[in-house]
RNA sequence: GAGGAUGUAGCUCAGCAGGCAGAGCACAAGGUUGUGGCCCUUGGGGUCGCGGGUUCAAGUCCCGUCAUCCUCCCCA
């Protein structure tokens, strides 16, 4: 029979990797918590245009990678390629904004986006993320940039955080005509990405590797020409504050985000140990986009991690519990085993009932490879065997081993 | 969407002048008379990704296809 395989671009996670995987989305989780962050869990689809009208129509994301579907009402459907999109229009929707005060929402799961699959990159992929509705002060971004930078640190993730500003809207319009005026004169020395680049995304040159359009970046004009004094005022605060708080960054003016949506601030978190330019998590400030879809005029800002580039750069987990394996040595003490593993999981002791029969070694062997801590023999009495230093007790019944169990001293 | 590499045992891979499909690890049994790890012996395991073609003969050559990995593009 032939068997089935999963669809290109997904992936099963499993063993060590979701072992990371919930690893990762805990210490997220933590500092949401202590962020004093709300989660929201919002749906896997959404109407078509929730995203054509955020991310961008031209984007690439929209353009060629969106899963999109009509369902049996007719409705143009996408499964969500990327979770701020989502948030925004629960935001609007919900009508968070008419409790006043702001909003300081998390959220977390899978997106799905149709490219070519990569490592770290997946056609369901999956992110956590965060967003801060109604707070225009500078000292949001400066406390969603260095939240994030202390969840990687503590990750134990070797990163690089590279900040910049892209201006308001308007400002930011000036400048990417001006831009592109000065690329165009230029145009016949760009590379083929770069001369399309010129018409979907000007910005996107200023980040090209190819050496001749780096020459010709060179002298451009750059974004802080065209900054309003409150872009730079901002800028210089989050600058400023976040080297009081020790976070280390680099300014990058090259750095542009490919979501339309972004303005003033952007910051991505980059690891050079995987590919495909490494970035692990990222973000930015976003003050129109809620207008923009129909809400109230709200500033707002957020960040996205991906989940599976994060599992390749992690290295150490936790260190697990120690596991108790029981072993019946025979059916007559199946009963009294399974009596035993219930008393010590209500105990809280990580326990392995063998769920097997077999021969004593083999038995053994398989609690060996189970990293098992320590091995509990069931007869008539109870055998408490070290497994790393081999030595063994007897208890001749079964209130005087869990009292040992229980106060956590092994004295074998 | 463009370019390149690779698919052989559960895993890592060898085999290519077309000529009986292999190794290490893992697994199972035993050596060791219910006690794991180290060592030794023996054993079970395969549609050589899939489909077609060339040939007396194809894992090996040719075409197609699917999948994986890498570089771009793009993004987290």
């Amino acid at each position: 029979m032939q068997t089935i395989q999963k669809v290109r671009g997904f992936q099963d996670i499993y063993g060590e990797d979701a072992k990371k995987y919930r690893y990762i989305v805990n210490t997220f989780r933590k500092y949401f918590e202590n962020f004093n962050f709300k989660e929201i869990i919002l749906p896997y689809v959404e109407d078509v245009s929730l995203f054509k009208r955020s991310v961008g129509e031209e984007t690439d994301i929209v353009q060629k990678e969106m899963y999109v579907f009509t369902d049996k009402g007719g409705r143009e459907i996408a499964l969500r390629p990327e979770g701020t999109a989502s948030c925004v229009r629960a935001y609007i929707e919900e009508k968070m904004y008419a409790e006043g005060g702001y909003h300081k929402l998390f959220y977390e799961g899978a997106m799905f986006r149709y490219e070519r699959p990569q490592a770290g990159r997946y056609r369901q992929f999956h992110q956590i993320g965060a967003e801060i509705f109604g707070a225009s002060s500078y000292i949001a971004d400066v406390e969603l940039i260095y939240m994030v930078y202390s969840i990687l640190k503590e990750l134990n993730i070797d990163f690089r955080l590279e900040i910049n500003t892209l201006g308001d809207f308007s400002s930011r319009k000036v400048y990417t005509e001006n831009l592109k005026y000065y690329l165009k004169r230029s145009e016949e020395k760009l590379c083929q990405d770069c001369k399309r680049r010129l018409e979907t995304n000007p910005l996107r040159v200023l980040d090209c590797k190819v050496e001749g359009c780096k020459e010709i970046v060179k002298n451009a004009p750059t974004i802080s020409d065209f900054l309003l004094e409150e872009s730079k005022f901002r800028f210089e605060k989050i600058k400023e504050n976040l080297k009081i708080l020790s976070v280390d960054f680099i300014e990058n003016s090259k750095l542009v985000r490919g979501l339309d949506y972004y303005t003033d601030t952007v910051f991505e978190f980059i690891s050079q140990k995987i590919g495909s330019q490494g970035t692990v998590a990222a973000g930015g400030r976003y003050d129109n986009l809620v207008s923009q879809l129909g809400g109230p005029d709200t500033p707002a800002l957020g960040f996205a991690a991906g989940i599976e580039r994060l599992i390749l750069l992690v290295e150490k987990l936790p260190k697990d519990k120690p596991l108790y394996t029981v072993i019946p040595l025979s059916q007559d003490f199946y009963t009294t085993s399974l009596l035993l593993s219930s008393k010590m999981r209500n105990l809280n002791i990580k326990t392995e009932l063998i769920l097997k029969e077999g021969s004593l070694k083999s038995l053994l062997k398989l609690a060996n490879r189970l990293n098992s801590d320590y091995v509990i023999f069931v007869s008539q009495k109870y055998e408490l065997k070290d497994m790393k230093s081999g030595n063994q007790e007897i208890f001749l019944n079964e209130e005087n081993l869990l009292e040992i169990l229980n106060s956590g001293e092994k004295t074998v």
